[in-house]
DNA sequence: TTGACGTTCTAACGGCCGTTAGGTAGGTTC
DNA sequence: GAACCTACCTAACGGCCGTTAGAACGTCAA
């Protein structure tokens, strides 16, 4: 077991803020490693997991198929690694939406948190893109071991948005898990068609927010 | 209940086993045929097409694998089938709702629309939903085939909802396409979710009118 | 110079994949 | 009863899959 990199995520319970380590983050050659997730998590989300073989992964990295197996134990090893980064990045987005704007208004408040979502998807790797898009037909011993953590991130979007119906900014009357669902099958289902790097985020982030907040009608 | 017509799209692929006329829906065994096409539906819509093979698809059905190609020629061609009938199953919906509620006033015109759109996808067959999860990684030669149908799907709620912006009831400050696509994403992603067991589609339809017409805001 | 170590390669394993050729049982038609 | 058609089965093909054992290479320390 020669992977004793600080970044190195072992267990299944999320440990270390994702991408710059504390101190030293790249020795040698771990740099190979994080170029393997880089580009499985792009072919995975391309792809699918299934779709995508070691082989052609590797012939991506540059080096063979066996030689993957130095960086890690098994293909499912390496897709748990991705999907959790996904969630990852995703709670980092939030923690920052929710540092910068807990005492902003509602609408700049959701605003705030779909901006981070949103960047989550396309501003820090395709590891949560591949997430959004890998989860549901990943194996189920994979699928397990990401739960957890996907249900914090559900539960405090839920939060979020109970806390502002509480105060009335939210329509009493709205189903708030509908609502969530919803918003997070319109942000998360753009992966197939948003082109981020024709940019627009922005712009993208606030008519999502817009269309949110206040529905199409006039 | 099956929609009539089991092969009313001459696609790509034309040779077919001598079957009479336009008339005579079913013949003794190409129930077969319907069997195949309703499992192997369920099962990409399930694991989606990679993850699902001949061998497995032909146990469900109850026959062996080499048996399939008495029915179909390839999996790319039963593939292609089964996404171009989730693709009919939308636009008969959509003919539907459009035949009963042209003239509604807009958000009732919305929602007919909207609960139509989610009657394909889960009370006609496991065709629609297999759909919207399988298309994104399907191999390019069957995308491409169902381009035309999807982009006229998509043309006619783009049609829908210019006609109410430029009715003044949709607000003229909406992108349509942004909207449309969130919309698209709210409800094709509670196939991820939604279990079309517990019923309660009406009340789920209703939800999500409320938030594409209104939003959450108070 | 030697040895150890980190990283990759070579070469193969068993297994499952989509697909095909040819056979076969039963029903229908003459 | 013979010929034929329909619907399926058997058995195999080449190929790709994830995975493994062991060898080779470069780098650096002693």
């Amino acid at each position: 077991m020669p992977l004793a990199a600080p970044e190195s995520v072992s267990g299944t319970a999320g440990s270390d803020p994702a991408v710059p380590g504390p101190a030293a983050p790249d020795t040698v050659a771990d740099s190979a490693r994080s170029r393997i997730l880089d580009e499985a998590a792009s072919l995975f989300l391309q792809r699918g997991h299934e779709g995508t073989s070691l082989r052609h992964l590797a012939e991506v990295v540059g080096m063979k198929a066996g030689s993957l197996y130095y960086h890690f134990s098994s293909k499912d090893e390496l897709l748990t690694t991705i999907l959790e980064r996904g969630i990852e990045v995703m709670h980092d987005a939030f923690d920052r939406a929710e540092r910068e704007h807990v005492d902003a208004e509602p609408f700049v408040r959701v605003g705030a948190h779909i901006r981070a979502h949103l960047s989550a998807l396309y501003e820090n790797g395709p590891y949560t893109a591949a997430h959004v898009v890998t989860f549901r037909t990943a194996p189920e011993s994979v699928r397990a071991a990401l739960v957890p953590t996907r249900d914090a991130y559900e539960a405090r979007w839920t939060a979020l948005l109970s806390d502002l119906q509480r105060s009335g900014a939210v329509a009493a009357d709205v189903d708030i898990n509908v609502a969530r669902l919803a918003l997070f099958g319109a942000m998360n289902s753009s992966v197939e068609w948003f082109d981020p790097e024709r940019g627009g985020l922005d712009r993208f982030a606030d008519a999502i927010t817009r269309q949110f907040w206040n529905g199409a009608s006039a």
